[in-house]
DNA sequence: GTGCAACTTCAAGTCGACTTGAGGTCAAGA
DNA sequence: TCTTGACCTCAAGTCGACTTGAAGTTGCAC
């Protein structure tokens, strides 16, 4: 055999992504299987490195749809490297934005104001985490796991 | 008159944020008017920074009732700052793997390698940015506008 | 006083990302 | 051979965060 194969428990097993995601994945093309053992999928190893880079790219706020084009084509019809350079750009952007975040809730923790729109400091950081934040609608932020 | 009054038109010209959204977060309580003119609603101009404290905290990835919770009780019950301390260190967590997921699309669109999984570089840094995003389902993460 | 644009309420609809349920199939162990 | 449990498909349901639509009301310009 030439790379291991896992069954689809195995990989949810492994990855901690239950089995409905994983065949809804696949429905999406966001990942494939390699075969069938009666009716159950199989998959090679390194669908498990392909979860982990989903995980990511939805920990950062893109649409499954957006990370399939991003990585879906294996030698396909070239990755859009402006795109990429856009979205690295935009994830910059949301860093730093969330850097001010939580400096605002570590002030927040310790700052002794009764309410923290009346503390100087705290409203501070929320105009400069919000810089822009407003104002300009788009999409929203995403909720990360861990 | 004490403060300055808007109306829900002007709030929504100046914050971008729709009239109904506007009412769906009053209906929320996470913001308030202060009055009426007719049947249209009136606020105070400090809303708009709190839309923007609750834009900051969407773009961090908190929901709706976390950030009600979080800022609600204007000296109300008391705010919880041990929570507050988790939200920044889970906000902590998140802005690191965002970085490596940044550095991750920069490497990408430098790099000539023809599918990016074949790249050893972009492989070091998806793994270090899925350290622990992968096997601790929770919830997901937000996406941020500008 | 009359129009009407812009607001109001309330219920229902939408969207992305999954999850759940009903009913079916199959490989492997007793 | 027969069970059984874990998988299969496909349709429908759920959840958060809004948006949209229908039907009603009203401040303000004329």
């Amino acid at each position: 055999m030439a790379t291991q194969h896992l069954d689809i428990a195995q990989v949810a097993q492994q990855s901690g992504v239950p089995a409905s995601t994983l065949r809804f994945y696949e429905e999406k093309g966001l990942i494939a299987s390699t075969g069938r053992r009666g009716l159950r999928r199989l998959f090679d190893a390194g669908v498990l490195e392909r979860l982990a880079l989903i995980a990511v790219g939805r920990a950062a706020g893109f649409s499954l749809d957006e990370i399939a084009r991003m990585f879906a084509p294996e030698g396909g019809p070239r990755i859009d490297r402006q795109m990429l350079a856009a979205k690295a750009e935009e994830l910059d952007r949301t860093i730093r934005k969330l850097s001010a975040m939580r400096d605002g809730l570590r002030h927040a923790v310790a700052c002794p104001a009764p309410s923290h729109m009346e503390c100087p400091t705290f409203r501070r950081i929320v105009r400069a985490a919000a810089s822009g934040a407003i104002g300009a609608r788009e999409k929203k932020a995403p909720k990360l796991p861990n």
